[in-house]
DNA sequence: CCCGATTCCTGTAGGC
DNA sequence: TGCCTACAGGAATCGG
């Protein structure tokens, strides 16, 4: 599932072949993924220069000449830059032909991601105005959590993958971060103290930055810009890993539902 | 206001 | 071996 360290990796990737390049043709495989793709949108891209690519929340945006490209990964989707020669795969439901003769492939099996157009910066942003701060920003801090928290009964796993509060945090990198935290992810977030929040705001973050590091995680559907899979599911301590002993005391990792979610963690490192 | 349920969707895994 | 069903979940939306 592209959190934020999938989508980062991507955008990385994407980079260094798409800027600067201009968008010479498109084509839409689906009346709509996650939401209609209008094929006006075609006319208006064409010709037009990625100017910039950068990641907001779990957002890919391509800042063009005359508008935005908004990418969203949902479940199972990547962007990658294929070679010239190379087929289009089943489930490539949109590709934009670059002028470097590379090919922009939009995949996504499950059909949760999205693609949106719009003509000016104002419109873009009131699209993603309701998204919280980054994780990896200073404005990112115990303090932060401390404080939304209180009065709170909400378990403080459903707080963190609240995107509205904080961005980029899905379900891996949520029970991951309170593994390492030491905190059950079915705790009262109302009830967690400051110092407890300070290691939990730590643990998210240097989790975010080593997955970046390691390119991501893959499960089983994410790849980067080059089609390549990430090696951070190689360091999972708790995820997907129901029964099997915890890394660091041997007990069975537990799984419970939270908000429809799995989620796991250790009964005996975690309180 | 806040919570949970529902919806979208298909590849995969497990049961029989 | 093959068929069927359950399950995975990001995020918008709806209902209590």
């Amino acid at each position: 599932m592209p959190e934020l360290p999938e989508v980062e990796t991507t955008v990385v990737g994407l980079r260094h072949y798409v800027e600067k390049a201009t968008i010479t043709d498109s084509l839409f495989h689906r009346d709509k993924i996650r939401y209609p793709l209008d094929k006006a949108w075609i006319k208006k891209i064409t010709g037009q220069k990625i100017v910039r690519v950068y990641r907001r929340a779990k957002i890919i945006v391509m800042q063009l000449e005359n508008g935005y490209l908004l990418w969203h990964l949902g479940m199972t989707g990547s962007l990658r830059v294929s070679q010239p020669n190379e087929e289009k795969r089943q489930h490539d439901h949109v590709e934009c032909q670059l002028d470097n003769g590379r090919i922009l492939r939009f995949h996504d099996p499950r059909r949760f991601g999205y693609l949106k157009w719009f003509a000016d910066e104002t419109s873009m942003q009131a699209s993603i105005a309701h998204y919280g701060i980054e994780p990896l920003s200073d404005a990112f801090s115990a303090e932060y959590l401390y404080k939304i928290s209180r009065n709170k009964t909400q378990p403080i796993k459903n707080l963190i993958m609240n995107q509205e509060i904080v961005v980029g945090v899905g379900n891996i990198y949520a029970c991951e971060a309170l593994y390492s935290a030491e905190i059950r992810p079915q705790t009262s977030s109302g009830k967690i103290s400051k110092p407890r929040y300070q290691r939990l705001v730590q643990a998210i973050k240097r989790i975010l930055q080593k997955a970046i590091a390691q390119g991501g995680t893959t499960i089983s559907d994410f790849e980067n810009a080059e089609a390549k899979p990430g090696y951070f599911q190689q360091s999972l301590s708790v995820y997907g890993k129901t029964d099997s002993p915890c890394v660091q005391c041997k007990t069975p990792i537990k799984t419970i539902k939270l908000g429809g979610r799995n989620s796991f963690y250790c009964p005996s490192c975690q309180k």
